[in-house]
DNA sequence: TGTCCATATAAAATCGATTTTGTGCGGTAC
DNA sequence: GTACCGCACAAAATCGATTTTATATGGACA
């Protein structure tokens, strides 16, 4: 905890509900009832009521929210736990998350764990000290059940309390693995997220249903295992060196995500190679700067900013009014044609 | 303010100070001058003090965090005041604020403006009213001195208990223009900043007077000014095409931002243009992604996540040492020599 | 022996709300 | 005439801490 830190003194003087009773001859317990509209005030005249509407209207009286969250143990406010700030997918689910947490006044404390387990159980306490409501959390594996409402996203194991929000990884598969089948390809590579991205293990088990029904063979040598953890393209830059360096020849690459085919992208440029004519790639997620970028990005689409908004309003329901969580929330992703993908080169 | 939510029974029985106090058979009171180290303690042998300190720990006591914030007016907690979430340029100074903050056991809820004026004044309020004890902004004009420390990240106004965390605009613009020069570029095109940028102004006079000194034209037929708000490199895209339909040639242009430069170059490429043969591109930022574009971006880079550091430094080193705010803070930039920039083609 | 001080702790006030319980009064029913 | 009810509030308890004030005891000192 932080200690030895000197008091501050507040500015002046706020107007707390002392001074409103003053203000109109009444006592706090009479003016807090009104204000609230609380059975107790039932017998309170209108007149009155007015009167001490007006009152607080007119001092701009605003409830010390520290009191009133001691006394109603509500805080209107949710715990989001991330793993990085500044990666372009979580970026754009906080977003989302914001958006609707703005429209029901709530508001988020954000921790980032960087895939530390003992990180996150610390921060989770600190978070329910400090009120939060519930948890939201992105690309995290959880250990066990959080003792708050808890929706993740990108969470894959099931615990009572916690609903996940997840792509339905299948389909997403299927789009693009047929994608690619329909443009001629057979030799297909393979980029695999690393184990502690949560999505990794659902997205691969999806990828080898997929492509046994599609009948691609999927190859040991042109699989590669993404094992670092970075936000940038260079997340897939060595990865892709390492697939050349192999000498099995491919027509395409199914990266695990946009910035590592971003980097895929450069380390063949790099090597002489050009995409689409000479490799295919396909990414995920489509992240802003995807449909930018030279080539720009074939991609499996995740609806990112609504997973978000989803999310938010998933916890919500359930903060609010109590409403059972669903275990799983599925949402369907779209593939995004573009220029880094092209038929097999004869 | 959110109303009409039913108050929600918090989990069992929290370990409150009482309960501490009557496992060791005192006051609720001398238990936490004990645990404050109070100076009203001084008087409690150790061995009292030791029963004590062990039963907190025993017992996994957590002072309430709403109860000890009423009384002592500390909340350990800042406002980010943001202009939006998920952009390149904004999550990196976030990603250097949060790094700095944990390390005090700060704690930050963040708000978005998305430029609107009304919203700002509204959110400063309710985050002062949830106990922030600083803000910190970025890319935001503010039009009054706020009523708590503040650093604004990109601020330009001058105002009591603010410190502006800048660039030298003047450096940057030397740099970049210099390099230009040095490859031989002499009808550079410019994309200003939209107004509501706050770096816009700053950046573009800087730009006039070291043109001005490197005996550069600013030919308005070559100068476009961005005025839409997007995050995504659709930023500059139009804006580029508007300048290619001027028909007045260029071989070079600084763009505002590494993102309305990737949308410049991919502007380019549609109209038949090869950067950097035809026109070489310097962008602002270096964002991620910027060194894996294809062509890799010439940028000039601001160190963003220092930025955010500083800034958070800075803000805690008033909170808590109230130490004077210094007026502004200026950084060094660094020009990044990549592949969009090449000598002009004779 | 009484005063003064240090020790060791209890008790009470406080922060600013919300919620429960009390109280005086006028009117009505029996 | 009094028991009872509704009205219009006041008063007090409570949330869980921190901080100030009070009290009781034992020893040093005059």
């Amino acid at each position: 905890m932080a200690k030895d830190r000197n008091p501050r003194p507040k500015h002046a003087t706020a107007i707390t509900l002392k001074r409103v009773a003053d203000h109109v001859g009444l006592t706090p317990g009479t003016v807090s009832s009104v204000l609230n509209d609380a059975p107790s005030s039932r017998s309170i005249p209108q007149r009155t009521k007015n009167r001490i509407l007006a009152a607080a209207r007119e001092l701009n009286y605003r409830p010390n929210f520290f009191a009133q969250s001691l006394r109603k143990k509500r805080t209107y406010t949710i715990g989001l736990i991330v793993e990085e700030i500044g990666d372009a997918y979580g970026s754009m689910i906080i977003s989302g998350i914001e958006q609707y947490l703005r429209t029901k006044n709530f508001f988020f404390l954000t921790v980032v764990h960087r895939h530390d387990p003992e990180l996150l159980d610390r921060y989770a306490q600190i978070l329910m000290e400090r009120g939060v409501e519930g948890f939201i959390t992105i690309d995290m594996q959880l250990r066990e059940a959080p003792s708050l409402p808890t929706v993740a996203v990108a969470g894959h194991k099931t615990f009572p309390g916690v609903t996940n929000i997840v792509l339905d990884h299948h389909h997403a598969a299927y789009v693009a693995l047929q994608h690619l089948v329909d443009l001629g390809h057979k030799r297909i590579a393979f980029m695999k997220g690393a184990s502690f991205s949560s999505d990794s293990e659902d997205r691969w088990k999806a990828i080898c249903a997929v492509a046994k029904d599609l009948k691609i063979e999927i190859d040991p040598d042109l699989t590669v295992q993404i094992d670092i953890d970075d936000a940038t393209p260079q997340l897939g830059y060595p990865f892709a060196k390492q697939l050349l360096e192999r000498r099995a020849p491919f027509t395409a690459l199914f990266a695990y995500n946009d910035i590592s085919a971003l980097g895929a992208i450069r380390a063949f440029q790099e090597a002489g190679l050009r995409v689409p004519q000479d490799v295919s790639i396909v990414g995920f997620d489509d992240i802003q700067g995807a449909a930018y970028n030279t080539p720009s990005l074939t991609t499996v689409r995740q609806p990112l900013t609504r997973m978000g908004m989803i999310a938010a309003q998933t916890l919500l329901d359930r903060i609010e009014n109590g409403r059972d969580e669903p275990r799983e929330i599925a949402l369907e992703p779209e593939l995004v044609i573009r220029e880094s993908t092209t038929r097999r080169q004869p």
